[in-house]
DNA sequence: ACGTTACACTTTATCGATTAACTTAGCAAG
DNA sequence: CTTGCTAAGTTAATCGATAAAGTGTAACGT
């Protein structure tokens, strides 16, 4: 019966008020441009046609902006939302946008680059939110080009950034650590091992094989292994970020035969899944083995690890602002740390 | 120098390569209507003018595919990535809808419904997943009008869902309880109680005024209730889906003269909150008191907590499929449950 | 009285791409 | 030799809205 097939448009309301289709357009976006009366009508207007105001791809197309923000998870498949720093980071960011109007758009990064940049050429974005490592790629730049704002959690010369000093961060824990008498250290990173090795033995230099430079983890290493000179430090890879990850990994160093007496996991989320392969083995965490995480997650805090405090969810809410408002004035943003000392870090067990 | 102002487009393109606009189109989006040969030279031609695919603004105004789903938080402010299992659902979808291609697009509903409305409609989204309660607003209804698919967590006659027998949870919940001879049951519900009271005995006539009927949580007490005809059940409410409020209501419930036996948490992000209580007040559960939850998140396994296990990722992966395709056959699924009963619930204490 | 502004709109020209409806040319079948 | 069909393109018409520039009053200052 009355089924319009016809979408109503500013052009219908237009008509049927005899006033153009830039009047209605300025009736919602510039309020000040037009008599209260005629404004009031068009509303009016609106509501009883079941307009329901600009549509998001006509003024997308037209003006550019789309209100929509980024988030690129690094790390693939659907371990994102497994780690709590993500989540937390996700939720102040998402807080922060919303102040603008804007909504935060997930983009979960398939494995191949060539996807990746398909998937991000083929968002309507005004910003990107990108990690550590994924700036450089050239999907990003030209995304740049086209004029999407890139906000970065890692450092560089130019660009937006909103970080915490990775390589502090690492000196603190390795300060504990030294201090602690431990002299044996297996660090459990992330990401994937590169040429099939299970784990090496940490020197800073020759590292860019095997870690990216600048990556928050090689800073992490960086500094901890500035502060315990006279330590032997292996690094693990997990493969993802998960704690069932962490696990694996910590339980791998610690069946050998001269077991280290401290576990540093270069997240709460593998520090978690450490805890796990701990409890597993029989050791208690803090008196047989000590296991420290970076983060400070609320799970860590349950458990009780030792851990580097960052406001990650304030972090969220910077990296929103930025990318909603490119007047904002701080654009390259450091924020303080500080070493939680908790139950999972103990003096060296004497063997 | 070479700085080109005007930005690359398929008319870039077509003009350098003397072909018309729709060829270039047709390259990217309908491979089958050229030559093999002309669609390389024009993918070459692309990557040396820096052109890197169809805008997804100009696409999505023409075609109305906009390759986005819209996921709606309810429950407002910045509880809602608290909820691992909001964030369980969300990281099953996110990888159903990636596999059309497609992402999600997070909208956060304000508390004002005027608001909330403004914001869906500002949504360039192909469909929208929804919660219980907000399917029957306004706003939703525009939406659909305009051609945007809805899917819901909630069963109704008409539309998509993906859903639990919600009543069978209940029941499940309560069939346990009363055999292990409770008598006296505090639900914690997560909403907002209405009319400033605390807390109220539950029956099931004239519930209407204070849980939305169809809800899940009025589902889920209703079940609770059939199976426990001998109890006296008060129901409490949270304010948020998170643990503090788990907690904080918990605590009052526990709180009084005449203990409540077992404590029925309508979730388990409720029910940790509830676990937290009892903790505070020297309580062990399962033998002081019982606490239950629902959905069965890994924290709930984690500290023993007895709920009803659910498919959640699954859950979310299904919803991606109704919302992405729209030839999808099964449009009204109801998943499988099943009573975990774990140490947090045990026989009621004789006073 | 004359130029200047402000106000309240209108006109026109796109934004970048897709769809539907047409051309051709080439080839097979009858 | 004609008809019919397919492959490979082209042309024209939008999709819905906004930006930039223009029009016509009315009020204002001097």
């Amino acid at each position: 019966m009355g089924e319009k097939l016809t979408a109503v448009t500013m052009k219908t309301l237009a008509n049927k008020l005899g006033v153009s289709i830039t009047t209605v357009s300025n009736a919602y976006s510039k309020p000040d441009r037009l008599s209260t009366d005629l404004r009031d009508q068009i509303l009016a207007t609106a509501k009883e046609l079941g307009y329901c105001g600009p549509s998001a791809a006509g003024r997308a197309l037209r003006s550019g902006k789309t209100d929509v923000c980024g988030f690129l998870f690094h790390g693939g498949v659907s371990h994102a939302f497994s780690d709590p720093y993500s989540i937390m980071l996700l939720a102040g960011l998402s807080e922060a946008v919303e102040e603008y109007g804007a909504s935060v758009l997930l983009l979960r990064a398939p494995a191949a680059e060539e996807a990746t940049n398909q998937m991000l050429q083929r968002a309507a974005i005004d910003a990107l939110v990108v990690g550590s490592a994924e700036r450089q790629e050239s999907g990003i730049e030209q995304l740049r080009q086209r004029g999407v704002r890139i906000v970065s959690t890692a450092p560089s010369a130019d660009g937006d950034w909103v970080t915490i000093n990775d390589a502090k961060a690492g000196r603190l824990i390795g300060k504990h650590l030294a201090r602690l008498g431990h002299r044996q250290v297996v660090v459990i990173a992330s990401g994937a091992s590169k040429g099939g090795m299970e784990s090496f033995d940490y020197s800073p230099d020759g590292m860019d094989d095997r870690l990216f430079a600048g990556t928050y983890e090689s800073e992490r290493i960086r500094g901890l292994w500035e502060k315990m000179p006279d330590a032997r430090i292996t690094v693990a890879f997990a493969g993802h970020c998960i704690r069932e990850s962490g696990r694996r990994a910590a339980g791998q160093a610690l069946d050998v035969q001269d077991r280290p007496t401290a576990i540093v996991a270069l997240s709460d989320t593998l520090a978690l899944g450490a805890w796990d392969a701990a409890q597993e083995r029989g050791l208690t965490p803090g008196r047989d083995l000590s296991i420290s995480g970076f983060d400070d997650i609320p799970d860590a805090r349950f458990l009780g690890i030792t851990t580097i405090h960052q406001p990650v969810t304030e972090k969220g809410r910077l990296i929103g602002r930025l990318a909603m408002d490119p007047d904002y004035p701080d654009r390259q943003i450091t924020l303080p740390i500080e070493l939680i000392v908790r139950a999972s870090t103990g003096p060296a067990p004497k063997n």
